[in-house]
DNA sequence: CAGATTTTTGCAAACGTTTGCAATAATGCC
DNA sequence: GGCATTATTGCAAACGTTTGCAAAAATCTG
């Protein structure tokens, strides 16, 4: 009963406490409680049964200095152009914790950390250069394109998610962004919409890639698509979308909006103008996270696969590891038509 | 310029390899790069200079070995009868992000692990009983009130989210789930509902508390409380959501959900159905997240201060490092009146 | 049953820091 | 300049594992 121990009762905290226990040396117990080695049966079975019995559990840092490897996976979350804030766009949670799911069934911990990389130039470096982790995922390339291939060239096990651009160097999985902005243009002017505007901010290159996309879909309808640049932050944001939509009700009737979460606040925008969605104008949003299908009316917006690209980015990190060359992934998003178009 | 160099051709990889370069002993190098020791400045610089050319970044693995100390902070999620599925608990999540920026600033990192309780006992015992982190955060109850005692017994730093009872042994941070209960009630009565319901899973202790703050006012007015018990995982929460609304839409007039995402599915349920809200039900919802602003009509709700209760949860746990004693604290909820009742 | 194998075990050297203690160098004082 | 301080540095012992190598024990072979 491991629970009624108190802080200090313990008299077994080392290998070799154990190893005195059992009567063997602590490279036995080393072995037997590593469970592949050679080690005699009924040893082993002494030895995990002392163990048990002590709640003993091998001083990880020790372990993980000797075997220069730390079963640790880094995540980093880079905080761009947006404030201090909190991240709280829910995708990347939402990818967070399909990460931590399979992270945790390949047997490695995950680490997390935030960085806001305009205050300090080399914000990887510290994580990756200390032993800390075997890893890093690094969750969206906000305006950081450029650092994060010379970081790639000097370390190898880095998967990102976010953009992929012709030749870059260094490894990322994502959504095919431009087919889904074009996929999500093509529903708007299917449904009519003719004066078009994209509602998101195009430095980070995910969105740029969005907005592309929809802007050549546009043209090869010799339509303009207008550009109405909004911030992701939470705070300030539902302002933000409101002055915008204000001045966007009468000039449009057709709505991009980088992600579901903008999209949601232009509905709501909308509504309190008195417009209807999708009567006065459509609306398509990015990303299909679970809300879009709990609005009214429901969003029509393009599905990226989470779980299968945070699946992605686990399989080819830990091939990364293990030495191997890796190319990237990117995943054909998918139009979910519902109410707004 | 650190990002250039070639995985092998750093010639500098521990301390013992600047210091010779330095021509000082691998001690000195330790303490100038500490920062706070006694060392000659004109050392100490020479020896900094040194390591940022080389982008020397002392291993941690050795560092926390020796120091007993890991700068690592455990938040552990436990998934209790909910299904495997993802935490997809926006609350959650948005205190995750809150905890990872209390502990960044704080100088700790944070190792971020979920468990499903029911499938091994003890769940929380490898986690910090294996020298990897110098306290753990849980986040939300679940159904292991029990387990968090035992533990608690134990294992001093630890600091709970969750729901306080009296006389309990695990320190805890949370909302006074209690009189949010009541808040939420005294709207709904207020706002004329008399046929009354709660939806939501009453077996996490701080659901159970909303219950019973409910149910307490609805008996001061001499009205019943009925109970929908309802999960959290997203899959199939939809479905489940619609057949209650379906059984419920003509039997109540006045419905508390245990959270705003369950409130959100049951205002789009109900919507589909045909009903009016808060026409012919009042509808109250729980944690005031951003999307409870952004429904149509936007969700009258009770709500929990995340970012303050992330601040007091690190606050709390570092003391407790520091080997201090340290009560619970249980935050005051408000109630946010806006268009469901 | 001696010698050749094969299993099990013990020994001791890493892994890369930090830190108490002692030694040395630098400074101050008379 | 000699001695007492004080500011720096070096030494070497930890921290708790893992693991190559060799020794010892067990098993097999003829």
């Amino acid at each position: 009963m491991p629970a009624d121990r108190k802080p200090d009762d313990r008299p077994v905290r080392t290998i070799t406490d154990l190893a005195k226990l059992a009567g063997v040396s602590p490279g036995t117990v080393s072995r037997a409680l590593a469970g592949n080695s050679l080690v005699n049966a009924k040893t082993r079975e002494k030895i995990e049964a002392i163990a048990r019995e002590h709640g003993f559990r091998p001083n990880q840092m020790a372990s993980r200095l000797r075997r220069q490897k730390t079963g640790v996976i880094g995540v980093i979350i880079p905080l761009g152009h947006e404030q201090k804030q909190q991240v709280s766009d829910t995708f990347f949670l939402t990818l967070l914790g399909h990460l931590a799911d399979e992270l945790t069934e390949k047997g490695y911990d995950l680490m997390l950390r935030r960085v806001v990389p305009a205050s300090d130039e080399d914000w990887l470096d510290p994580f990756i250069g200390s032993g800390m982790i075997d890893g890093v995922i690094v969750v969206g390339q906000s305006d950081q394109f450029e650092h994060l291939e010379e970081v790639a060239d000097g370390y190898r096990p880095m998967v990102v998610w976010g953009q992929h651009r012709e030749g870059q160097r260094h490894c990322v999985v994502g959504s095919d962004n431009l087919l889904g902005g074009k996929l999500a243009m093509q529903k708007l002017v299917a449904a009519g919409a003719q004066r078009l505007a994209f509602v998101g901010d195009a430095n980070a290159p995910e969105f740029a890639a969005r907005y592309s996309g929809a802007s050549q879909v546009a043209q090869s309808f010799g339509l303009d698509l207008a550009e109405l640049p909004a911030h992701l932050a939470t705070t300030g944001m539902t302002t933000e979308i409101a002055a915008l939509m204000e001045e966007a009700a009468g000039k449009f009737d057709g709505l991009f909006a980088a992600t579901d979460l903008l999209a949601l606040a232009c509905l709501g925008e909308l509504r309190k103008l008195g417009r209807d969605v999708p009567g006065d104008m459509k609306l398509v949003g990015f990303d299909d996270l679970p809300i879009a299908q709990q609005t009214a009316p429901p969003l029509t917006t393009i599905r990226q696969d989470i779980a299968g690209g945070a699946c992605a980015i686990v399989q080819l990190l830990l091939r990364r590891i293990a030495g191997e060359e890796t190319e990237s992934i990117v995943m054909p998003p998918t139009l979910i038509v519902r109410g707004t178009t």
